[in-house]
DNA sequence: AGCACGCCGACT
DNA sequence: GTCGGCGTGCTC
């Protein structure tokens, strides 16, 4: 096909990244016996098979060399080419690249990320026709532990259970045969069929437009929504915060943006937190549109995945709606990004590879020349700076959708009240009032377990962790003490440990704890407790707010896990029982944090025509934040809280990185800091363009048996820090106490504990 | 990260 | 006498 090399030429050499936490690129040379016609066809992004040490890897090509700084007879050939379908095309792979470097990742790791399992694995073959393996109805209905006497039948049920469906080559890894396959299709416990692929759901469209890629007919807009439709410019790059107060019509936008895009015949790439993929979000995307949609979601297996990835990478996927790591899924036509909650922290990935999907998709829209819609009720200050300063362009929506109201928030001061198990009376009053009237109250409380702690009455003593700087938690139901930081778990004590006393109790309220008194005061009402505990099940959330979507009266009492993208339009009161948790945080963004998440809660209340009602129980009702909030809302608190990290120079107006470093003997972690203190400075000495703060002890010293401490570096000049960064990890990373402790470095660290 | 090599305690 | 603890060093 091509030409034969020139004669004389040197030795091509391959620079791989491959998946080591090592901060470097491996050099080798082509694989032996390969034809030397086919070096024409090697192209960045390909895929290669490598001797690593003593094993085998799968290393990405960055880039073909004619010289290399290793000494040459170093150099070992590569084992195998895996083919001229390149794993990350040029773009995907200069946004892996831009990222590694940003966030000071090792580019493996950030390769690693960005690509499916199967491909990391060099499993490139596609599946998508292949036929799969589930249970039927009859092998669901099994009860568990069945087939007690066919053990190998029993692990390969167990397997289906677990992952639903499994390919061919999957249950081999389970080394599992064909005669037990065979046998349970033969008991009619398991099937085979062929995966469709996502189509958008019933696939005649409904047509009530001329548009051919609509099934139903776009709602109408206001003038508002209409004006700031009208103003998202499709062609080109701009980043658009789409700021409007729940229940606004947001989604709409989205859904008319996208139409457009797939009008020009271009895909449209939707990401959402990681609570926010549900099937009620999918299911609005598949009514809209008649076209395929690729969700990306925790649920899928390797081969799902790898599937919904070909189906973006080759164009026949038009909507990708994915968490955060589908910010890197290939894109044929691409045309908009849209991120929803744009404020949310699960955006951020909190270890390893820490990259925020927000910003590398304003980094990856700016170079794809494409349009970007970030959305949220309680924008994120760093993008209400960004919108300030007329980076972003600000579209907002103040009205509700529909004639729904913003709901009432009232600060209720619970100084010196006689509270009831963390209720108080007026609070009370309230829940019986709006149950009455067949409405149903939402009682917000973002602790899970019985009770913050176990105390002792008589000495004192308290049930601590032995692992962490925390309290262990009381829970009721299984009854033990857990420690939500390291999962630690033991039994309740009978007896104080420290002065044997049996006076043991909890002290303060969870959600189990406030579940229980609101049964006892309400006794003729559901009362329904949604937490991680509650929802741990498959599928349980869905099963629990059953009867709240059914409209009848009842309560709801839980963590944050209610506070996004559920709708609830009977909920008229809301009830936040401790709004000041979040209000002496030592994180300088947990203000901001409690403001996001109050407004959160509160937008649950009075979606429909019915007016919503907020009460907020705090001690410390005349905090000028918390006032600011409630009588001026969000942003008038956003604008005093910028005011202020002016002032104390904090982000969003300077850069901010954190070099972490944890280990069981707190001095060697700390030594590991001053280290990088010293190093540092020599690098770029402290200046007002560039300083460093610490070593300083973690909010939490000790979490999980280590010892965790925090370098701070702060700069006004994003590439002056970049490059220290570069420079301080090469250095640390050769240092002789690298491997006796965990450090990492966090770029724009959004949680400082 | 893995994985080897290497030098000192409690076990068949 | 060995198994195995984790300190140290290397991976193109």
């Amino acid at each position: 096909m091509s030409q034969p090399p020139p004669q004389n030429q040197p030795p091509r050499i391959l620079s791989l990244a491959l998946p080591t936490p090592l901060r470097r690129r491996f050099d080798y040379l082509a694989p032996a016996n390969s034809p030397p016609e086919q070096d024409q066809d090697w192209q960045p992004g390909q895929l290669f098979r490598v001797p690593f040490g003593n094993q085998s890897m799968v290393g990405l090509l960055l880039e073909i060399k004619s010289h290399t700084d290793i000494p040459i007879e170093k150099l070992r050939p590569a084992t195998e080419w895996l083919g001229p379908e390149q794993a990350l095309d040029d773009e995907q792979l200069s946004l892996c690249l831009w990222a590694a470097d940003y966030y000071q990742c090792p580019i493996g790791d950030a390769i690693s990320t960005a690509l499916p399992a199967l491909l990391r694995q060099g499993q490139w073959q596609k599946s998508q026709h292949e036929p799969r393996y589930r249970l039927t109805t009859e092998g669901k209905g099994l009860p568990e532990g069945a087939l007690k006497r066919a053990r190998k039948q029993a692990v390969l049920l167990s397997a289906l259970q677990q992952h639903n469906n499994l390919s061919r080559a999957e249950i081999d890894t389970l080394e599992i045969s064909s005669t037990i396959i065979k046998a349970l299709i033969d008991r009619g416990l398991i099937e085979t069929y062929i995966p469709e692929q996502t189509k958008s759901e019933n696939a005649e469209p409904f047509c009530i437009t001329n548009n051919q890629f609509l099934k139903e007919k776009p709602l109408d807009l206001n003038p508002e929504q209409l004006t700031a439709l009208q103003q998202i410019q499709v062609e080109s790059f701009a980043t658009y915060l789409l700021d409007g107060t729940t229940g606004s019509g947001k989604t709409e936008i989205y859904l008319q943006a996208i139409e457009r895009c797939l009008c020009d015949g271009k895909q449209a790439l939707v990401l959402v937190p990681e609570i926010g993929l549900t099937p009620q979000t999918l299911s609005r995307f598949l009514r809209r549109f008649n076209v395929p949609i690729a969700a990306l979601h925790s649920g899928l297996n390797d081969r799902e995945r790898l599937d919904a990835w070909m189906d973006a990478k080759n164009g026949t996927a038009k909507i990708i709606i994915g968490t955060r790591s589908a910010i890197f899924t290939p894109l044929k036509n691409p045309g908009m990004i849209i991120l929803d909650e744009e404020h949310d922290l699960s955006f951020k990935q909190q270890e390893g590879f820490r990259y925020s999907a927000r910003d590398l998709a304003v980094v990856r829209a700016h170079k794809l020349n494409i349009p970007l819609i970030l959305g949220s009720a309680t924008p994120s200050l760093e993008t209400l700076h960004n919108a300030q300063q007329k980076r972003y362009q600000h579209l907002r929506l103040t009205q509700r959708a529909g004639n729904a109201k913003p709901p009432q928030i009232h600060l209720l001061d619970i100084r010196g009240q006689q509270l009831d198990e963390g209720l108080s009376p007026l609070t009370l009053d309230s829940i019986s009032k709006t149950l009455n009237r067949n409405e149903q109250v939402l009682v917000f409380l973002n602790r899970r377990g019985y009770a913050p702690t176990l105390e002792c009455q008589d000495c004192g003593w308290m049930a601590d962790c032995r692992y962490c700087d925390a309290r262990m938690t009381l829970h009721q139901s299984p009854a033990h003490l857990h420690c939500h930081h390291c999962d630690h778990q033991r039994g309740i004590p009978k007896n104080c440990p420290n002065c044997k006393s049996s006076r043991l109790h909890p002290l303060g309220q969870g959600t189990e704890r406030s579940e229980e008194t609101l049964r006892q005061a309400f006794p003729n009402t559901p009362v329904i407790r949604i937490d991680r505990d509650a929802t741990r099940q498959k599928n349980s959330l869905n099963r629990l707010l059953e009867p709240v979507h059914q409209g009848d009266p009842c309560i709801l009492i839980g963590t944050q896990m209610l506070a996004k993208g559920h709708h609830f339009p009977n909920v008229t009161l809301v009830v936040i029982l401790d709004a000041d948790a979040g209000l002496f945080s030592t994180d300088f963004r947990g203000i901001e944090r409690m403001g996001q998440l109050l407004l959160q809660v509160a937008g649950r209340a009075g979606r429909a025509e019915k007016n919503g009602h907020v009460i907020v129980q705090s001690l410390h009702i005349d905090h000028p934040w918390l006032q600011t909030l409630t009588h001026s809302g969000y942003h008038a608190m956003g604008e005093l809280i910028l005011k202020e990290r002016l002032k104390q120079q904090l982000p969003p107006f300077r850069h901010l990185a954190l070099l972490r470093a944890e280990s069981k003997r707190p001095e060697i972690a700390l030594e590991f800091l001053r280290l990088a203190l010293s190093l540092a400075q020599k690098i770029q000495p402290s200046s007002s363009e560039l300083n460093y703060l610490g070593p300083l002890p973690a909010m939490m010293e000790k979490r999980g048996d280590r010892f965790r401490y925090q370098l701070h570096i702060n700069s006004n000049q994003r590439k002056l820090l970049q490059t220290l960064l570069s420079k301080l990890a090469l250095e640390l990373e050769a240092s002789a106490l690298n491997h006796r402790v965990r450090w990492s470095i966090d770029v724009d660290a959004q949680d400082m504990s």
